[in-house]
DNA sequence: TAATATGGATAGTGTCACTCTCCAACTATG
DNA sequence: CATAGTTGGAGAGTGACACTATCCATATTA
């Protein structure tokens, strides 16, 4: 098929594929001429994953990109695919790493203005991490947020170590159990990392939606008693 | 204080602090003649938390300001206050639930392009949610997020129902408890409702690192076997 | 062969979170 | 009390981002 006929069953603008295609998100079809190619049922797919990562979760398109590339990659090494997609954090981490988005300002060199140190943060994550027994890279971009969220609480005076975050890490590690269970059945290994990739992100936004529900019912219950 | 030492024991470039004055996120200083305010350390603490749901969380602003006038309005009713809170929904989730954010495009017609219903997920929700017991408002964002999850993966081809989210809605269960056993020691409902705020929305990507930690650490056990 | 569609490149748009510039009204200093 | 530096407030400007629109030299279709 063409292009439009590739935008109609997509319900992506035209305009808007050539921008993907552009930007690497799609892989480019089959040329059959100077100003002509062919599209397949993969291109449909994989721009409704790229809806699905953009629209729904929220990824920016280079973070999108990045996931897709992992996914892609996978040729038959079922090993590292896992710790490839599992390793890869929404872009917006960048941002929150470095602070607040800064554009034009030139890095004032006041740098912490109250004092509190990051570093002991650091340390809190890597006694989490042992205490969990969990084997992991030293420089994940998921230590850094957790690192960030524990120095920005400290910051605001609220009282919270890696104690504190024990139990729910502990429903972390049964969630993780859930997720690699719904993986097991997948043996050709693009299926495999293609469904890691879904059930990872597109996830996430239904696990956070789930914890509302779920303390809106129970400060509901504990209310009414 | 005036506004150059708010700035400078905040970390806050003066700019940004007259940009949240402007936009209702930080109240306005106590007036002391026409070109001049006095600020206090409350100021400070508003505007680190302002800094923590916007560059941590990354909250947009005009969602932050949702989420700090609920706990301003916080006066003496403690009842409705977690409610309140609970049901807040970061802002990109109106552009999720309305699809891909659309600017200029007059809402093309062609509405579902591959013909999927979404109405169906919407009573699967409501399965979900009695299945568990859940006393729930009836329009909660939460709600339409996971709405919106079940149909992305169903049009991405993965056969996902209610069902498979049942166990994650258990430790979501388990997650709320220990978010309400967080709010027990405070009194001051103002505190309270600060608290509960900053536990919901800034535990939020902690909560996910964890999962991907989990995720990685899981997955290196069940290779390693 | 004329009307329409396509790929590719370039430029423009709307939104967002700031950031900069002005200016009249202060305040601190000599 | 003159003057240099600071404010609060308003409005315009900026850079990043995710598209969106316009061109144009082919290609295809009628």
């Amino acid at each position: 098929m063409r292009i439009s006929e590739l935008s109609r069953r997509s319900a992506v603008p035209t305009a808007t594929i050539k921008f993907y295609l552009r930007e690497g998100l799609l892989p480019p079809g089959r040329p059959t001429a100077a100003t002509q190619a062919e599209y397949d049922e993969t291109h449909i797919r994989r721009l409704r994953l790229i809806r699905a990562l953009v629209g729904v979760r929220g990824l920016s398109v280079s973070a999108a990109k990045e996931v897709l590339d992992a996914v892609s990659s996978v040729k038959t090494d079922t090993h590292g695919l896992l710790g490839l997609v599992f390793g890869i954090w929404p872009a917006s981490a960048a941002r929150e790493s470095g602070g607040p988005r800064v554009v034009g300002e030139p890095a004032r060199p006041t740098g912490e203005a109250d004092g509190t140190d990051d570093t002991s943060d650091t340390y809190a994550v890597d006694a989490l991490v042992s205490a969990m027994g969990w084997q992991i890279t030293e420089h994940s971009p998921a230590r850094q947020a957790i690192t960030q969220t524990l120095h920005t609480l400290r910051s605001l005076g609220v009282e919270y170590g890696w104690e504190d975050l024990l139990p729910y890490a502990e429903l972390a590690a049964r969630t993780a159990v859930l997720d690699l269970d719904q993986l097991e059945g997948q043996d050709d290994p693009l299926d495999k990392a293609e469904r890691a990739v879904l059930l990872t992100f597109l996830l996430e936004p239904a696990l956070l939606a789930l914890r509302r529900l779920a303390q809106e019912a129970e400060s509901a219950a504990r209310h009414t008693d």
